[in-house]
DNA sequence: ACAACATCCGGGATAAATTCCCGGCAAATA
DNA sequence: TATTTGCCGGGAATTTATCCCGGATGTTGT
């Protein structure tokens, strides 16, 4: 160990503060130089000590701990800030990250998880604590995953119009919607739909949705909401 | 410290299994227990050992680390996994934990890093590694999905039946495919499938799967793979 | 310009699925 | 016992899917 990292309590429950204290006092990583019970105390100890991490609890009385992020995040990018929270929900966990947070620990995990997460964050990385349960991660991390490539070959050998009317047959239009929507005749869309099932080797519309829905044409994750 | 986490290594470069092992060895908070060279002997020795943690190479001979971690994911749900990778873009980031992957790591970083992220990992934490820049952190948090646990209760009014019915509708099964599997009559799924329609007020096939999308029933994301 | 080819459109006949309505049977319930 | 509910299946009409067909249009290469 190099040497102790400093640290800074913004919470406003003095217990809670104290509780902190005791978990992360007796650690030789780490050193707490100061506390603060509201976001402005914390932000004027701040200028002062110039702690590497801060932990920061995301209700606070005079602001959330959310925007006392943003701002220290701005003042002080090099500073590391630690979330503690209540709450496992998804979008303050969001928040908090998107605010600038590295770390965040729920105030009902064991003290040594604040221990891990506190180093986790005072090297860099990300922490998240396991009471998040895995499937928010796995939304969490959904989104990147949009920019779908449509690198089949076998759709690549549909034509510009089949390509069209399977996009909407994946939708979930039926033939005779697709021809209204295409000004056709319902027949015509079966037709291509044939053609379509018959190049892509598939036999049951819902066959033809998986596909889609591996080639990205459409985004099942909305079904989910 | 109660007990050393037992460990397997799967990486396709001996060296770098060697460089692992010469980082963790020492660890007393580690113990490799196992090493292997492909998934498929992975997967063996999984069964074989046990082992509370797993590291994984994300690129591997035979198989993609990520479709391995869906495997171990799904075959042994408890054990955590570490993902080790050159890459730090976001994709496959993203992928590696909704693969089911609780920890990721550059091969790049730091032994400290990386002992670091086992702990985490070995505490159930979702670790990641601080190559990964904010923005792309913020970036994945950007959108938050709900995780809207939905007790919907109109499927309560199915009838066990029914509900039966439905999964393997949902599944994509045919009214004949349901008909055989179940022993009954086509005409009898039929019958079922529309008084499911009528229930949940349903109006075609795909309407059906959405709504199991929606209610967990299906797993839409198999499809992407 | 011409032939060759692909695409798009739709018809017709047949096979299959869907819908709506019907009743029987068994078990649970009042 | 009488009633309800779940489960099972049939019959007939309707809709949809499948397969095969030809015509119209457009593009390409010679």
């Amino acid at each position: 160990m190099i040497e102790k990292k400093s640290l800074l309590i913004i919470d406003d429950h003095p217990l809670f503060r104290e509780g902190l204290k005791t978990i992360i006092g007796p650690d030789p990583r780490f050193k707490v130089i100061g506390e603060a019970g509201t976001g402005r105390e914390g932000l004027q100890m701040l200028k002062k000590l110039k702690p590497d991490l801060i932990v920061v609890d995301i209700s606070l009385p005079d602001q959330s701990g959310i925007q006392l992020t943003r701002d220290i995040r701005r003042l002080f990018p090099e500073t590391k800030i630690l979330i503690v929270s209540m709450h496992s929900k998804i979008d303050y966990i969001a928040e908090a990250f998107q605010a600038g947070a590295t770390g965040y620990v729920v105030k009902e995990s064991a003290a040594k998880r604040l221990l891990q997460g506190l180093e986790s964050v005072a090297n860099g990385d990300y922490f998240l604590d396991s009471s998040v349960s895995h499937a928010v991660v796995e939304n969490l991390m959904k989104f990147p995953l949009k920019e779908a490539k449509i690198t089949d070959p076998d759709y690549a050998t549909l034509t510009p119009r089949e390509q069209e009317v399977m996009r909407l047959l994946a939708e979930g239009l039926s033939s005779k919607e697709v021809a209204e929507k295409l000004f056709i005749s319902p027949k015509t869309v079966e037709n291509h739909r044939a053609n379509i099932m018959n190049k892509l080797n598939l036999h049951s519309t819902i066959e033809l949705i998986r596909y889609a829905a591996k080639l990205g044409l459409i985004d099942v994750d909305l079904w989910k909401e």
